[in-house]
DNA sequence: CATGGGATTGACT
DNA sequence: GTCAATCCCATGC
């Protein structure tokens, strides 16, 4: 697997899938994803299911590159633009276990314990000091937030799927995909899934 | 131009 | 468990 834009090109669900395991680095601060949730302009959960405007052009761009909006007004959350340019889908990184620059996480977030650092879409960007600005950048290596790969002798996790979380349509579609067993995900796994 | 809602979080009962 | 904070932007008049 390679950080190379045909990656991000492909179906969203796989990517979403696939992305569980790679690294989201911004400066010095660094973490692995252990949470992704697939959006995509056929459901209407999907920002893009509008259509091309200001907010969403992003989403329909080219493959690769960082989605990031203001959620209720407060927080930037942070997406990988998937599929071809035209289509508008994206990944929503929704926690990460910290691995670079903890000590930096924990002065921006006012917090110690390493899995509370990250441990939601808007935590994971206050964490790493990403903000609206970095909006269409690129996440493969000319922009300043990098997408890694997992290394070759990366271990291989169980990968959970379930429902979306914190939205109001389209909420039946499995399209939330958590690292088995780990503490640092947004929420504990809703009841009867397993 | 006015309005309403949201892919959340943290504080509080 | 409940609820307010806060602001961008899509929508409708």
């Amino acid at each position: 697997m390679t950080a190379d834009r045909a990656f991000f090109e492909r179906p969203v669900l796989d990517v979403a899938r696939d992305l569980v395991g790679w690294t989201v680095r911004h400066g010095e601060t660094a973490g692995v994803i252990v949470e992704t949730e697939a959006y995509h302009e056929s459901e209407p959960a999907c920002h893009a299911f509008v259509g091309v405007t200001p907010r969403t052009q992003t989403l329909f761009g080219p493959p690769g590159m960082a989605y990031v909006y203001r959620s209720y007004g407060i927080h930037a959350l942070l997406n990988a633009v998937c599929e071809p340019v035209g289509v508008g889908a994206a990944v929503l990184i929704r926690a990460l276990e910290p691995v670079d620059g903890l000590e930096l996480m924990r002065e921006r977030r006012g917090l110690e314990r390493p899995e509370d650092l990250c441990s939601g879409p808007g935590k994971l960007t206050h964490a790493l000091g990403i903000g609206l600005e970095l909006n269409a950048t690129d996440l493969l290596g000319t922009g300043p937030v990098l997408l890694e790969p997992p290394g070759e002798d990366a271990a291989v996790r169980e990968l959970l799927a379930g429902e979306r979380i914190g939205i109001t349509k389209a909420t039946e579609l499995p399209w939330r995909f958590c690292a088995s067993g780990s503490r640092s995900v947004s929420r504990p796994w809703p009841a009867g899934v397993r």
